[in-house]
DNA sequence: CGTCTATTTGAATGTACTCAAAAGCGGTGG
DNA sequence: CCACCGCTTTTGAGTACATTCAAATAGACG
C-alpha cells in the first residue's frame, strides 16, 4: 500500500512539502473492495470521498421506477463520491460499487475541511479537480442534448477506451441513457454497415 | 455601478480584508450588454468569466445540424462563461447572450490566475463555486437520464421560477432537451388534465 | 400597423422503449 | 473439469414518446 500514485497525482497540480505530504497521507484510509462490493449505499450518509488507487468503480442512481442510470466511472487516479451528499451531509442518492476488486483511499469530510485550513494548497488542488469535473459534466450534457445515441456511443468508446474494456454493455447503455437492447441493435447495425 | 452585490456574494464564502476587496474589484471590468447582445461568440477565444450584476444571460451551443441547446441561464449573483474554453484557452463552443439588458463584471483569465496567487482565499471561493456547478450539472444529468420530459419541465419551473418568468418556452425546451412543439403539447395536456 | 418570431395544433415519421424469447457467456459447485 | 445457473446480449414484434414538417394563430416590438 504505497501512496506513490496519489502523491504523484496531487503533484500534478500543486507541489507539497514533505510534512504536508505526510500529513495528507495520514488522513487517508485504505479500503479494499471486492468485485461487486458497495463503497456507498443509497440512503447512507456519504462521509468520505474516495481516490481510486487500483481497480475500477461505478456510481449509479436508481429512480423510483427502478431504472438504473450510471453517473460516472472511476479508474485509478480518479476521485469519486456522491458529491451532493458529501458536501451537504445528506443521505446518499447514489450507489458506488466496485466493477472489479479495487483498492481505494478514503478521505473524510471533516478531515478534508481541516486539510483545507492547514494546507491551503489543497483548496487549489480541489478547485482544479472540481473545475475539471464541472467541465466534463457540461460537455457530457451538451452531447446528450445534441447527439443521437449512436454518436454518443462512438464518442464514449473513443474517450474512455480503458473504461469500455472493463465494463458490460448494460453499463455503457445506462451511462449513455439508453436501454441495453437498443445499444445492442446499434451495434448490430454498425457491424452490418462495416461489412457492406 | 456599485460592487455591493459581488462583494456580498464573495463574502458568503470567504471574508476579505479591505485591500483584498479593493484589489479584486480593480480587476473587474463592467460591461453593459443590450438585450440580445452577445457576450461571447462561438469560435472566439473565451478570455473572461462574467459575474451577472443585473439582467439575465443564456449560454447555448449550436451543433452541426444547427440545433440549439441551452447549457445554462444566469441571473444576478451567478457567474457564467464557457468554462472549457476559458480554462484551456480554446475557441469557444458556446454562445452567451443577454436575455434582457444586462450589466456584468468581467474578470480576465490572467487576472484570475494572478488573483489566486496574491489572494489565495479566492482558491477557496472558486473551489466552492466549481463544486456547486459540478453538483448542479450532475443532478441535471440524473434528471435528464431518469425522468420523462414532463417531469423535468415541472422541476424546472419549480427550481428556477425567476428564470422561467423571463425566458421563452423555446428556451426552456432547449434547456430540457426537447422541441418547442413538444413542450407546447405537454403544456396543452397538463391544462386539459387540470380542468377536468 | 406591419413584420417577425413564438406558440399552437395536427398528421406523418422516427427514434428509442417494452416485452418476450433465445442464445451466449462466466462463474461456481459437485 | 464439466454441467448448470444466472446474468448479459441478441433479436424481433409491437408500442410510445418525441420529432419533423406544415400551416394557422397569437404576441412582441419597432
Amino acid at each position: 500500500m504505497t501512496h506513490d500514485l496519489i502523491l504523484q497525482h496531487v503533484g500534478k497540480h500543486v507541489s507539497l512539502e514533505k510534512e504536508e505530504a505526510a500529513y495528507f497521507i495520514s488522513l487517508l484510509q485504505e479500503v479494499k473492495v471486492p468485485k461487486k462490493g458497495l463503497v456507498l449505499k443509497e440512503g447512507q450518509l456519504c462521509k468520505t470521498i474516495s481516490f481510486v488507487n487500483a481497480g475500477a468503480l461505478r456510481a449509479y442512481h436508481i429512480n423510483k421506477e427502478g431504472k438504473e442510470t450510471t453517473v460516472m466511472f472511476a479508474l485509478p487516479d480518479w476521485w469519486i463520491t456522491d458529491m451532493f451528499c458529501f458536501i451537504h451531509l445528506r443521505p446518499a442518492i447514489l450507489n458506488i460499487e466496485a466493477i472489479e476488486s479495487s483498492s481505494i483511499f478514503q478521505l473524510k469530510k471533516d478531515d478534508l475541511d481541516t486539510l483545507y485550513l492547514k494546507v491551503p494548497k489543497f483548496e487549489r488542488f480541489f478547485r482544479i479537480l472540481m473545475q475539471n469535473a464541472y467541465i466534463r459534466e457540461q460537455l457530457r450534457m451538451i452531447e446528450k442534448l445534441s447527439l443521437p445515441a449512436e454518436e454518443r456511443y462512438i464518442h464514449f468508446l473513443d474517450k474512455y477506451p480503458l473504461i469500455a474494456e472493463k465494463i458490460t454493455q448494460k453499463q455503457i447503455a445506462s451511462y449513455l441513457g439508453i436501454t441495453p437492447e437498443f445499444l445492442s441493435t446499434i451495434r448490430a447495425n454498425r457491424a452490418k454497415r462495416i461489412i457492406s
